[in-house]
DNA sequence: AGCACGCCGACT
DNA sequence: GTCGGCGTGCTC
C-alpha cells in the first residue's frame, strides 16, 4: 500500500478514506486520460464491488443522474446500497497535491449501488463517509421518488428531499419497536352501508388490490371505515398508508384507528412533530416495526413495507398539493405508488373531485357509493335561498340574512349547536353593487374595492387607493353591499341576533376542534369547521354566489366541496338535521348539493373539461417568466408533436400583501405565462421535454430561470 | 451552483 | 511572451 503517491504520510490511520484513494497525477498530461480504464494504485478499496453509485443530494436538473465513487475497505461493510453518504463533488479537474485529491466540496448524497466497476472512464474519487449504516433508500421509494419526478419534470433530488425527512441521529440509535402479528380481519362494520363495501373489505383481508373513489356517507363514520380498510389489510399481512389534509382529520383517523387496533400498529406522520420523534416514527416504518402510516401530505411517501394499500381522504383540499418543487400532488404520488406496487388504491371524502370521476371512468377505479335510501338515511335536508326568494324578502335585504335562514337558526338552536360557514375571514373584504352585483372596482386599477373597518371608506386592494365617491358603471346605482361578509361581522349580527346563545368562532387562527351538543352558535370558515358530539342541528351556507364566482376552474367544484363538508356534520333529516344554502338554485354545485350527488356533479364537470379539452383529462403545464426567457424557452423545447402551446399572455397583477404559496414564482415584474396542453396519455413526453429543455437552460446559466409546473391549479 | 480551462486582446 | 478578461462545460 505503500507507493511515492504518498496518502500515508501521517500514517494511514489518521488520513481520511478519501484520501486512500489514488488519483493517477498523470491525467493531465496524458493526451488521451479517458482511453482505458482506470487501475487503482496505493489505495486499498474494497475487494468485492468496489465501486459505489451515489445518487448525489443537490437539486440540479443537470445533475440529475448517478456519480460512481471507489468505495475504500474500511467503508466497505457500511457502505451497502440504501445508506447517505458524503462524498467530494466539485468542478473542474481537481489539484493533486501531496497525493490528496482538493477542491470541490463534500455532499450529501445516497448510495445507490454498489458494482464491480464503473462505465466512468475517468480516475474515480472516494467515497468520503458513510453517515450512518442505516439503510434508508430501497429500490422501491428510489422507483417512487424516480417516478414523481419524472411526473412532475422535477430533479430527483428535489423529490427526494420530499420523500426522506432529515437524519436525527439520537432517533437512529433507538430501538424501533417490535413488530405485532397481522391483526385478525374486521368485520366491514359500517362500510355494509355501502353497495360495495363489504367486499371491498374483505378483498382487503384476503391480499387483494381493489381499485375504488369512495363517495362518503355524511357522518363521523368515515374515520372507522377508514380505520376498517387499514385493518383489513394488516389482516392479510401488507402494510397501509393513509393520507388526509390536515392535523385535525389526521386525529381523528388516529382515534379510530387506536380504537379498533389498539396502539403500536400504526404510525402518525404529521409535520407537528419534533425532528427526532418525525425520524423516529419514519425509521419505525422503514424498518418494518409499523405496518401502517397515517399523516398528511408529508406521508405519501412514507416507506411503508410490502405496501397492500394507499388511501387518501378529500384529495380535492389543496393542502394535499406539496408546495414545494415539485410540488406533487398526494392524489397522483398514490396513484403512482398503486401502479408500482400493485396495491389497493381508496380515494374517499365526501365530495368527488373530477381527477376522482376520471379514475372511475376509464375503469381504473370502481365506484365505492351507498344506494339512495342510505344517503337518505344518512343526509340533513338541503334548501336553498336564490335571488328571487331574496327579492320576495324584504327581511333579507334589511338584514342581511334571508328569513329561511333565520328560521332555520332559531329552530336549529332549540335542538343543538348550529354551524355557520361563512366563505372567508375579515372584516367585508369584497364589496359590490347593491343593485345589479357588479363587484365595485378600483378606478384606476380595476383591483377590487374592499370594506374596512366599520365606517370608513372603501380602498382597493390592489394599488391601496381610498374610493370616496363610487357609484355602478353598469347601472349607477350607489348603493354597495358586503358581496363576501367575514366571520367576525357575521358573529356579531347573529350574536346580536340571538342574545343567550353563545357564539363561538372558528377560523384560520383560532380553529375549534369540536362543540358541545348544547345550543350555539358556531360561525366558521371553509375547512375550520368544529365536529359537533351528536351532529348539528342545522347549518347555514352562507354566500354560496360569492365562492362560485371566482374565475377558476374549479370553483363550482370547491364550493360543492365546501358545501358538502358543512352539511356532513348535520344530523341526518330524520333526526331533524336541515342545512339551508344561500345560493342559487339553479346552479349545478347547488344542485348537486340539494341532491346530495357529488359523483354526479363530478361526472358533468369531466365532461366538459373533456369538451374544452381542459386537465385532467389533457395534460397541462405552465411556463412562466420574462417575456424573453418564456419565448426563449418555448423556442428550444422539443415538444411531443401533438402538444399545443397556448399563449404566452402576461401574469395578473398579484396584489401587494396578500398571501402567496410557498413554492409560486416570486414577484417578477410584467411575467408571461404560457400553457402547454398535450392529449391524454402524452403527459410524460411532455414532462420529459419540459424537464430536457430547463436542464439545459440552467446548465447554461447564462439565460434567466423559467418557471415550470405541471398541473398549475389556477388556470381559469 | 462553483470552478477550471482556454481562447482572445493589452501589457511589462 | 504572459496576464487576465469572461464564455463554456464539467462535476464520478
Amino acid at each position: 500500500m505503500s507507493s511515492e503517491n504518498g496518502p500515508e504520510q501521517g500514517g494511514a490511520q489518521d488520513a481520511p478514506p478519501e484520501q486512500l484513494a489514488l488519483i493517477r497525477e498523470s491525467v493531465r498530461k496524458a493526451k488521451t486520460p479517458r482511453a482505458k480504464p482506470r487501475t487503482w494504485r496505493g489505495a486499498a478499496l474494497a475487494k468485492e464491488l468496489p465501486v459505489a453509485r451515489v445518487l448525489v443530494d443537490k437539486g440540479v436538473l443537470h445533475l440529475d443522474r448517478y456519480f460512481d465513487y471507489a468505495v475504500p475497505e474500511e467503508l466497505d461493510a457500511d457502505a451497502q446500497p440504501g445508506v447517505r453518504v458524503r462524498v467530494r463533488f466539485g468542478a473542474g479537474r481537481h489539484r493533486v497535491r501531496d497525493g490528496r485529491r482538493e477542491g470541490g466540496g463534500l455532499i450529501d448524497g445516497y448510495l445507490v449501488e454498489r458494482l464491480a466497476e464503473s462505465d466512468y472512464a475517468g480516475p474515480l474519487a472516494a467515497l468520503a463517509q458513510v453517515v450512518s449504516p442505516e439503510r434508508i433508500l430501497d429500490e422501491e421509494l428510489l422507483g417512487l421518488v424516480r417516478a414523481v419526478a419524472d411526473r412532475y419534470a422535477g430533479s430527483l433530488a428535489d423529490v427526494l428531499q420530499l420523500a426522506v425527512p432529515p437524519r436525527n441521529a439520537r432517533a437512529e440509535k433507538r430501538d424501533s419497536p417490535q413488530p405485532l402479528p397481522a391483526p385478525p380481519a374486521p368485520e366491514p362494520g359500517s362500510w355494509a352501508r355501502y353497495e360495495q363495501g363489504a367486499a371491498f373489505v374483505e378483498a382487503l383481508a384476503s391480499g387483494g388490490a381493489p381499485r375504488a373513489v369512495w363517495n362518503a356517507l355524511p357522518g363521523p363514520q368515515w374515520t372507522q371505515e377508514l380505520a376498517r380498510a387499514v385493518a383489513a389489510t394488516l389482516a392479510s399481512g401488507r402494510g397501509a398508508l393513509v393520507v388526509l389534509p390536515d392535523g385535525r382529520a389526521v386525529a381523528r383517523a388516529d382515534a379510530a384507528l387506536t380504537a379498533l387496533l389498539g396502539e403500536g400498529r400504526h404510525a402518525v406522520l404529521t409535520a407537528d412533530a419534533g425532528p427526532e420523534k418525525r425520524y423516529a416514527q419514519w425509521l419505525a416504518v422503514r424498518r418494518g416495526a409499523v405496518r401502517a402510516v397515517i399523516g398528511t401530505r408529508a406521508a405519501m411517501f412514507a416507506p411503508v413495507r410490502d405496501l397492500g394499500l394507499v388511501a387518501l381522504w378529500d384529495d380535492g383540499d389543496d393542502s394535499h398539493s406539496e408546495p414545494h418543487a415539485p410540488q406533487p400532488h398526494a392524489r397522483e404520488v398514490l396513484l403512482l405508488r398503486a401502479a408500482q406496487d400493485r396495491c389497493a388504491f381508496l380515494l374517499g371524502g365526501w365530495s368527488c373531485t373530477v381527477e376522482a370521476a376520471q379514475l372511475v371512468e376509464t375503469g381504473w377505479a370502481r365506484p365505492l357509493v351507498a344506494g339512495r335510501e342510505q344517503v337518505r338515511a344518512a343526509a340533513p335536508l338541503v334548501r336553498t335561498v336564490g335571488d328571487q326568494d331574496l327579492a320576495r324578502d324584504e327581511a333579507a335585504r334589511a338584514a342581511r340574512l334571508p328569513t329561511l335562514a333565520w328560521q332555520a337558526v332559531r329552530d336549529g338552536l332549540r335542538h343543538g349547536p348550529v354551524l355557520v360557514q361563512v366563505p372567508r375571514r375579515g372584516y367585508v373584504p369584497r364589496m359590490a353593487c347593491a343593485a345589479c352585483r357588479t363587484p365595485a372596482r378600483c378606478r384606476h386599477c380595476s383591483g377590487p374595492l374592499e370594506g374596512q373597518e366599520s365606517g370608513s371608506a372603501l380602498r382597493c386592494g390592489w394599488c391601496g387607493r381610498e374610493e370616496g365617491a363610487w357609484h355602478c358603471p353598469e347601472c349607477g346605482a350607489f348603493r354597495l353591499r358586503a358581496q363576501v361578509v367575514g366571520a367576525r361581522r357575521t358573529a356579531e349580527e347573529l350574536g346580536r341576533a340571538f342574545p343567550a346563545v353563545p357564539v363561538r368562532t372558528s377560523g384560520r387562527e383560532h380553529v375549534l376542534d369540536t362543540v358541545s351538543d348544547s345550543p350555539a352558535l358556531v360561525v366558521s370558515t371553509p375547512g375550520a369547521e368544529p365536529v359537533a358530539e351528536g351532529g348539528y342541528a342545522a347549518a347555514l351556507l352562507l354566500d354560496g354566489w360569492a365562492m362560485l364566482g371566482r374565475p377558476d376552474l374549479r370553483a363550482g367544484e370547491d364550493a360543492l366541496r365546501r358545501w358538502l363538508a358543512a352539511a356532513a356534520l348535520v344530523r341526518p333529516q330524520s333526526a331533524g338535521g336541515t342545512v339551508v344554502a344561500v345560493a342559487e338554485p339553479t346552479l349545478r354545485p347547488v344542485q348537486a348539493l340539494v341532491r346530495w350527488d357529488p359523483a354526479g356533479h363530478a361526472l358533468r364537470e369531466l365532461a366538459e373539461r373533456a369538451e374544452l379539452g381542459f386537465p385532467p383529462v389533457s395534460r397541462m403545464a405552465a411556463v412562466a417568466g420574462p417575456p424573453e426567457a418564456v419565448t426563449g424557452f418555448l423556442d428550444t423545447v422539443e415538444l411531443p408533436r401533438e402538444a399545443e402551446v397556448l399563449g404566452p399572455v402576461p401574469l395578473p397583477v398579484t396584489a401587494p400583501g396578500r398571501p402567496r404559496r410557498v413554492g409560486a414564482p416570486p414577484p417578477g415584474e410584467h411575467w408571461e405565462r404560457a400553457l402547454v396542453r398535450v392529449p391524454p396519455g402524452r403527459g410524460a413526453a411532455l414532462a420529459g421535454a419540459l424537464k430536457a429543455a430547463q436542464a439545459a437552460r440552467t446548465a447554461r446559466g447564462s439565460d434567466t430561470a423559467v418557471w415550470v409546473r405541471i398541473d398549475p391549479p389556477d388556470i381559469g
